[in-house]
DNA sequence: ATAATTTATCGTATTTTTACGATTATACTT
DNA sequence: AAGTATAATCGTAAAAATACGATAAATTAT
């Protein structure tokens, strides 16, 4: 992004964990690894609607903001979830939504 | 989006709500709005470090989808926080949070 | 050694996002 | 009526996101 700067930086870290969400396939993906220990790129290819090279992208997006994990084995990458950094992206939402909702105002109120 | 029909509409939502929280200034925005019942246009631009028109553009972001509401007064909007889309917002965050949280494997386990 | 498999990266195209200044429309003020 | 204030929209530009096929690199299988 650009002058970030003028942002605060806990805004910032959660606006950068949501748009780790902001996409379907890497939420598929997220979810494919919970399920499954580990998973190569070939099989979590294989369960979404998208092209190798395209998968391999949004695969490098979750890694590089440490979502997932990625082991050479052979010729093949087998990924895994980062179970502590989802932990924390569901920490920083709730911080979000604690901050948030405590203003909410009462429904026998006013 | 483009083959969005690939995709299970719950992602599809969640990744949508995700986009919403995917920028500083809309965060922040929400969090303005959750603190003080309503907001004119021109005092959200004055907490935040961008231009009148940019703010203006992502008020309407928010709007479409339905986070936050606009009322007319006179020549100013009033913007205000739709408590029960954000509601739902974390509802949709912390069921993807269970759904891949349940598969964590346990410290005293294997 | 050759062929096949797997996956990251490159090149490229398209679309979306972000941003700003200028303008317009509307409602107030004087 | 003329000027002021507010905020949306327009025009535009630059950057980022999304997608795919082709290619390259590395390993495994034949």
């Amino acid at each position: 992004m650009k002058g970030n700067n003028d942002f605060n930086s806990l805004d910032l870290e959660l606006s950068q964990l949501a748009k780790c969400l902001s996409h379907p396939a890497r939420i598929q993906i997220i979810a494919i690894l919970s399920r499954h220990k580990d998973r190569t790129c070939k099989e979590i290819v294989a369960e979404l609607p998208l092209s190798q090279s395209t998968v391999s992208k949004h695969l490098k997006d979750l890694l590089e903001e440490n979502l997932i994990c990625r082991k050479l084995s052979g010729t093949q990458s087998l990924y895994t979830l980062e179970w502590n950094k989802l932990e924390r992206v569901f920490t920083i939402f709730e911080r979000f939504n604690k901050k948030t909702m405590v203003h909410r105002p009462k429904r026998n109120c006013c």
